[in-house]
DNA sequence: TCGGATCATGTTATAACGTAACAACAGGCG
DNA sequence: CGCCTGTTGTTACGTTATAACATGATCCGA
């Protein structure tokens, strides 16, 4: 599992590249894996990638309709599962919605940080986290398989911005 | 924080004396600090501690409707409300559903271990996986403020069982 | 003991999230 | 071509959750 140690999403940076660095590697991951990354499938990536926060399938659906080209759930639903699958997006549990994957191609059991003043998600480094968790799994002689972590509070902008 | 490292809910255990201990933590919480544990909250506590499993809203409402006397919605997502907000019971973000808490009156940040054969749910030792997540927070300034943990695989007897 | 304040519950309707089932279409390949 | 597979379209419905307002219960002070 590679590290990383940018909460993208809580800082400021480009994010034009951001974006394209995202479609690129999930355009190469799929060509590597032969997978395809389908009209709709990559309209939704687009949708979730234009900022570091979770949309819901109805607000990606309104966003469908205003771009001219409505959808049904089913479609947009499809094109999650696929994304998700894929790892080029992620659920996020506590707000039934969905956040385009900060570190795609990275293999990673991934933690959030759910900021509940803006709404900015950013992925935290999970490697001590998942090592904890897998190690009190273990102590309890549970096989883990997935798991969810999701971590409410302030980001830096609003904490300051609260102070 | 006290910790507890049984994982009540997947080890066999007296549930009849498990269940009676609930309440009566609840009902001793409830008089220390003013709060009235009125007669459907205290039927849907006592429908979520008749087993170590989370139980959707919905099949809570059944339920009631099966004991003869039958709620709407909005009277079981309010003792819910009540429930959660005072520590005596958790959602499971990951399965919209509720769960009673197994060790009421400890003050803690619950994480739990879900089997995803038999549907039980266990709370897990959480110190160690609490600490990581402050860490990883601390370290990106962010305000922590609630964290959701929820391991999902098998419970030791499902794992004995698929082996 | 009356009135008002507060908290809990009842009731109706609807919003938000998610999926089943089947039809249609598109591309690859024998 | 004809079949297979994968993707999307379409209709309908199931599940989870809440808004809004009415009613009832309890307490407590004037």
């Amino acid at each position: 599992m590679t590290e990383h140690t940018d909460p993208i999403g809580f800082t400021q940076h480009d994010h034009a590249h951001c974006r394209d660095h995202a479609l690129q590697a999930a355009e190469e991951t799929c060509a590597r894996e032969g997978l395809s990354l389908t009209k709709q499938r990559r309209r939704v990536l687009e949708l979730l990638l234009r900022k570091h926060k979770a949309m819901g399938a109805y607000e990606l659906l309104d966003a469908m309709r205003d771009d001219g080209q409505p959808a049904q759930p089913p479609t947009v639903y499809r094109a999650l599962d696929f994304l998700v699958s894929n790892g080029f997006a992620h659920k996020i549990e506590r707000l039934n919605a969905f956040v385009a994957c900060a570190h795609p191609g990275e293999r990673h059991k991934p933690a959030f940080l759910l900021c509940s003043a803006c709404g900015l998600v950013a992925e935290m480094p999970s490697q001590a986290i998942g090592a904890a968790v897998k190690a009190a799994a273990e102590e309890l002689d549970f096989a883990l398989e997935r798991m969810v972590v999701e971590a409410e509070g302030l980001c830096p902008q609003c904490r300051g911005a609260a102070a």
